[in-house]
DNA sequence: CCGATCGTTCGGTCCCGGCCGAACTGTCCG
DNA sequence: CGGACAGTTCGGCCGGGACCGAACGATCGG
């Protein structure tokens, strides 16, 4: 098979809904059993055996037993890369016009496999640019040395050893970069342990706390309202 | 439509040989007619006419009208990183072991999108980086002060605004990071200009000239034989 | 005006693959 | 041991969509 061929037969197995919500369900890191991602994909548990079979023989999960469940998760980080790169040539789902939909929520403020990404995330990235601790530019970021005073203060200073630690991915409900890379996922940790956000049930989107909606006002000057 | 049924479909898209074979021959930045993606595709004209309006229609492609020819490009970058994200994933064709298939020329040298990739593509980044010329991680790069010096002799430094030039690329054949970004864009017209390399004809491999093997030798310490 | 070329539209065929329910295996618990 | 639950396999149904050839506009050259 060529490389064409077998990346359109990777490219069709995200092109199902089913198997698309399997997937998106998966983005956050979390590993789930199947009968949830069967509900994930609103199918029923045999057609989502079928599904998952597929997805665990093209490696795009990984599979782990445990007792009478079998955990699935992405089977690596560049498929949640991937499946974010299709959504951001899929775009923002045209507004319309004053309604409000569903799946707000996902796009203040989510997880995008492990950082922040959504509004929350744009805003975290823009704040932090415009205090100057970090240098974004659509291709590549850097902590400044002020940057690394504050990132130490707020206890999400990413592990030492290579200069450059976000990567910009770029969001696909705001159409910004947000901070990815070591930095996006030490301030997602941080920002959680601090009890500021919360993740929900079943989805990809993060709630934000009393506590974090006071803290992310004071610390980088964020109201998401 | 969903955020998800509206990644899937465009993930469709790409699912199908005939689309992929299309997209992936416009990767290079090259606008081609109706009548060549056809023979791209290995479709009859008619068929190919539906795909191609399915991809215009979903803002992958973008169409310009030149008296009876219709050429048509991607219709951003975002598309063509789309692309090698999923090649990404796709991963190497497994070595059929000594065996030597067609498409190593893609291998070898090739564009993607408007930088080097493939093998050269590796070769350059690794030469750069160990130079001391550049700072590459997993997830950003930067030139340093010593790489600017170098860059400005050879000919490629990118026009003068943000610090970081280079975004990373993984390698779809490779598995490696290769330079993108504007670094790579202006190292890769350099490379053309100096009579280096050489676009084949409808292909996305570049062909390395014998003044470009004895450049590459004597500037990069490339070798790739 | 006429052929040649580029591209699209239409009608018809055909097959891939998504879906479900029912039956089956395997694991945990009382 | 027997019931409950997780997950898979199998058979059958059905629709979407990929494909082609032929006929039809559009545009260029002579």
């Amino acid at each position: 098979m060529s490389d064409i061929t077998r990346m359109a037969s990777v490219a069709a197995l995200l092109g199902d809904p089913a198997r698309a919500n399997i997937l998106t369900a998966l983005m956050d890191g979390r590993a789930l059993t199947a009968k949830e991602l069967a509900f994930a994909a609103h199918v029923a548990p045999s057609t989502t055996s079928g599904h998952l079979a597929r997805l665990t023989d093209a490696d795009l999960l990984a599979v782990e037993r445990q007792g009478r469940h079998r955990y699935f998760r992405l089977a690596s980080p560049l498929v949640g890369q991937m499946l974010e790169s299709v959504m951001a040539v899929a775009g923002p789902e045209p507004r319309p016009a004053g309604k409000w939909r569903g799946g707000e929520a996902l796009r203040t403020a989510r997880t995008c496999y492990d950082h922040l990404a959504g509004r929350l995330g744009v805003a975290l990235a823009d704040s932090l640019s415009q205090a100057g601790h970090v240098a974004l530019t659509h291709d590549g970021g850097e902590v400044t040395d002020q940057g690394h005073h504050f990132l130490r203060d707020f206890g999400a200073e990413p592990a030492e050893g290579k200069r450059v630690f976000c990567r910009p991915c770029l969001d696909w409900s705001e159409r910004r970069p947000h901070i990815a890379g070591r930095l996006g996922a030490a301030l997602a940790t941080r920002c959680h342990d601090l009890g500021w956000i919360a993740r929900q049930r079943d989805s990809r989107a993060v709630t934000i706390t009393a506590e974090g909606s006071e803290g992310f006002a004071a610390t980088f000057g964020i109201c998401l309202n």
